[in-house]
DNA sequence: TCATATTGAATGAATGTTCAACAAATGGTG
DNA sequence: CACCATTTGTTGAACATTCATTCAATATGA
């Protein structure tokens, strides 16, 4: 009842699930293709269906119909369930990591530039958008009683918190600010997962510019020197 | 109805999984509870199996097998799974707000005093440990895609933000600060929730302690003239 | 004795995984 | 090019397991 729906939604995907959902039937259809590819669909359909349904609910079927294709399919190119999960989890964080870095290259060498471009990236459309943050929350829900989630999580989360804990550092040299550096550190990437957390929920009053003013108003706040 | 349930609570509270799987054999086993009595030490259950094994694997035996009890025993009080997770939620609301509104009211009448003992109150133990943080989080994951949940969730928070902004308004006020009342009290709030995030994902480099330090950071960064 | 709480086994539905059969690409050989 | 063998991808049904729910039997308290 609710597979007809399916194939009917990965349109309605704000973003670039379109693409990955559409290309052509002949492509996907019945007929091979590369084991990248077919790996990459699946991991879209795994995201899909985690923003829509939660991880509770996400099933293999779900998922297998929401890229198209049979039942048997996933176990073929995942060995399991738990290897789709983590598989998709990785890519999230790749994609999340080379939109991050892109970032801080473009800033140049200013150090508040770098910061502020930094948290502008993080309201990007292309990363911040309803389909993939609700997946992130859908994982972060388990991460917490699940090893493996924690492991990738917290390896890739510590590198972050050091790049802005340099940041702050220097930027309070500069502007001789009062604060401990790893303290508002802290600080700044909280409020910024605490805003992806209320764009995750779906909060009303809550949209990616709010998001991003707030995200400046803290700037401003901690840093009245470089970005007042 | 829902005040004397927070009041049996707040006992077990600090961090105690141990206790609350353990209270007297001889008080619950085979012999009747009252039914409040015993809806509550289900609910306590299901807190330790949310926050030991997740949303996702939390199931009605575990639950029953948590609170020393027989397998059908959760279809009696509760009529299904869900309306179990449903109360536990409330459950776990209600005592929050009730911390929430102690808080405020020990605050007295001083705005500046009233927002540092919301921060505080956050952060406390009987709120802020392992097993309710990871309970939440369990909810949260499963909240985007759960009307009910949802719908638990919006009022209580919009509320809260209410008070939020109201008070930041007031600081603003009599500080003179130029800020936009409702954006910096944004950015308070999902501070919070970000910390509460950090811990609850268990970040080694975040405590408590160090949580509470930057959200004072943060009140001294944004009000300097109340908490500088 | 009656109402209510509790138990534990039975039931049925949902779902991850396996696998034999089939189809498509690939590559070698004449 | 034609032909066949092999490898690889795909399918869908069968299987086993887990789990929520039901319920008849039993125990408990009034």
């Amino acid at each position: 009842m609710l597979e007809t729906v399916t194939l009917m939604k990965t349109a309605d995907a704000t973003d670039n699930v379109a693409e990955s959902g559409r290309k052509g039937d002949a492509e996907k259809r019945g007929r091979k293709a590369s084991k990248e590819v077919r790996q990459l669909q699946l991991i879209e359909a795994t995201i899909d269906s985690l923003a829509k349904r939660g991880y509770a609910e996400t099933t293999m079927a779900d998922v297998a119909d929401g890229a198209g294709l049979s039942r048997g399919i996933v176990n073929f190119h995942f060995e399991s369930k738990e290897k789709l999960l983590i598989a998709t989890l990785q890519h999230m964080y790749d994609e999340y990591s080379a939109h991050w870095r892109t970032a801080l290259q473009k800033a140049g060498n200013d150090p508040a530039r770098q910061l502020q471009h930094l948290v502008w990236a993080d309201f990007d459309r292309s990363i911040c958008n309803k389909r993939k943050l609700a997946a992130w929350l859908a994982f972060w829900g388990e991460a917490k009683s699940r090893p493996t989630y924690q492991a990738l999580s917290s390896s890739r989360d510590a590198y972050y918190q050091q790049v802005f804990i340099d940041l702050c550092t220097t930027l309070k040299q500069s502007g001789s600010y009062a604060y401990d550096p790893q303290v508002i550190a802290l600080a700044l990437s909280a409020m910024l997962e605490g805003l992806w957390l209320r764009l995750m929920m779906g909060t009303e009053d809550t949209t990616r510019e709010t998001a991003l003013q707030s995200a400046n108003a803290f700037l401003a706040a901690a840093f009245p020197k470089h970005y007042g």
